[in-house]
DNA sequence: GGTTAGCCATGCATATTTGTATAGCAGATG
DNA sequence: CATCTGCTATACAAATATGCATGGCTAACC
């Protein structure tokens, strides 16, 4: 009879071999040995009453079960890693290990202010930073801190809601100089137009009906938020920015205000489990706050 | 220095402890000996540069600290849970062990016959059912499947829109030869109600604001679904019944259909991390066709 | 107040797990 | 074609974790 409730350690080797691929090196990885590492893949595969691999020379290949079950197995992975940074608070203090994630754009152009004030007036927090524009994250624990643009609806989740963050269209004055400066929705068709690369859902939501946003206008079509921001200062074309980003810099100019706007409804959420977690509570009410004066500072 | 990452077997002890209370208890649920529980506490201590307990002759007493850990170790837990259940598959049989959660009404009223249908269909498969009117469940990995009232928003779920269970009011006949049939809504206030002992938020959402459906209202407070229902039929009063469930019995008569409709939006849920188990697909779809023919059955 | 039943801590023998060393195999490389 | 590097599997010795027995403690109960 199949042993029903395996050791948990052979749910971290299992793991390891997934990721890396081989006994050997998920040994390396977890600092210990290849045979102790066949061990437990074996009594794994006992216990379960399942194959998980078919051994070869060059390493172990997974069958579709295993990877029907490395997901569960990474979920417990970042529940270590949640308790972990859990257990780096401190009663009473502001201190510990803190992780957020947020969007490439969020990340780069507006948190890192954000971040440096409270790291001064809390210089024991130290922060980690998950860079991803993937929304799933806090549920599995991949996160203590997620700044969102689309509202949460779990009960397990904590939310603060920031309002809408604007978008606008923006060009830079050097390209607005060369090329002209569109006075009608219809004129862009004559510009250089940055866009998105492949509609996601999201987006296809966020834009109105009518404007004339759609792939085969633009000129450069990227998904990277960052190059596409990038390529508006660098005065390519015109594209969507956030008006409180665009707002910093004199050089872009907003075209069309009143056509060309649109808003992100977006939340700051932070996982119930953390609630006892002074750091991470101090650091989702300074990211609160701090994002609805982002969000209405122009 | 700490261990960063201490052996998972800690954790598992960690949690036995929290909701056994002691080293004993633990053992025995583990089958393993106090000693070994003690030093597995003590490692994690010291792993994670934290104190969790403080030992009595009692017990041990846990820390904040340990309360604050605790829910990430069940995330762990659960996530073995559902690993083992995933591992009950294979690949082109259906076969396994699948595990829903629903609420109480739904699990005794509706499911039954759905289940039975099923399991003579697919006799290979077994069924867990955890019956709770919490919904925080799925995610956390507590169950495969689930049937919710709330639109479930985030990505990692495969969901299928039901559609609106519609609730009516209504009484036993019996109860209506002896105390008259109400025609108005104003008329409600004559009557043994019978509804919610407390009111949770979910509620308020759902009744209309102009009912008079308030606590104090009722002659028979109660937040058991079950409870209310059987007060129903037992022909206590008026009181709030689904109307394909009521639509079976004969003896139930709908009051003021035109007045006093709600309904509730229903979805089926599963997990995505258990796409690849046939037996969760087949059950969902099952679910889902059945509770579609329920929802429009009356 | 003695007795019982629960608990934790510790010393020690045992059992289990781990690491070491080695053999064998497949593929890449000169 | 020999050589080197990566991999897994197995036998055996060393290290480690476990269980057992015991002692000491508190609380409840007769």
């Amino acid at each position: 009879m199949a042993n029903p409730d395996p050791q948990w350690n052979l749910y971290r080797s299992f793991l390891a071999v997934m990721s890396e691929g081989s006994l050997s090196a998920a040994a390396r990885e977890l600092d210990m040995t290849q045979p102790s590492l066949g061990r437990h893949i074996r009594d794994l595969e006992a216990a379960l009453g399942v194959d998980l691999f078919t051994r070869s020379p060059q390493g172990l290949v997974p069958t579709d079960m295993a990877y029907a079950l490395q997901p569960h197995a990474q979920a417990m992975a970042a529940a270590t890693a949640a308790l972990r940074r859990a257990a780096t608070a401190q009663d009473g203090k502001t201190r510990g290990v803190v992780r957020i994630t947020a969007s490439e754009i969020i990340s780069v152009e507006v948190l890192p202010p954000m971040l440096a004030a409270f790291r001064k007036a809390q210089p024991e927090v130290v922060i980690e930073l998950s860079v991803s524009n993937q929304t799933e994250d806090l549920l599995r624990k991949d996160a203590d801190i997620a700044i969102r643009m689309a509202r949460p609806t779990q009960q397990a989740l904590v939310t603060r809601h920031i309002g809408r963050i604007e978008l606008g269209a923006y060009a830079h004055k050097r390209y607005l100089r060369s090329h002209g400066r569109p006075e009608t929705v219809e004129a862009l068709r004559e510009h250089s137009l940055i866009g998105f690369d492949r509609e996601t859902p999201y987006l296809r939501n966020l834009r109105p009906k009518d404007l004339p946003y759609t792939r085969e206008l633009f000129a450069l079509r990227t998904d990277n938020d960052l190059a596409a921001l990038a390529a508006i200062r660098a005065g390519y074309g015109i594209g969507f920015c956030q008006v409180p980003l665009a707002a910093r810099e004199p050089q872009l100019v907003r075209l069309l205000p009143e056509k060309l706007a649109l808003g992100m409804d977006t939340w700051v959420v932070m996982h119930e489990d953390m609630r006892r977690h002074l750091a991470v509570r101090k650091l989702f009410d300074h990211l609160a706050s701090a994002l609805i004066d982002y969000a209405n500072s122009p």
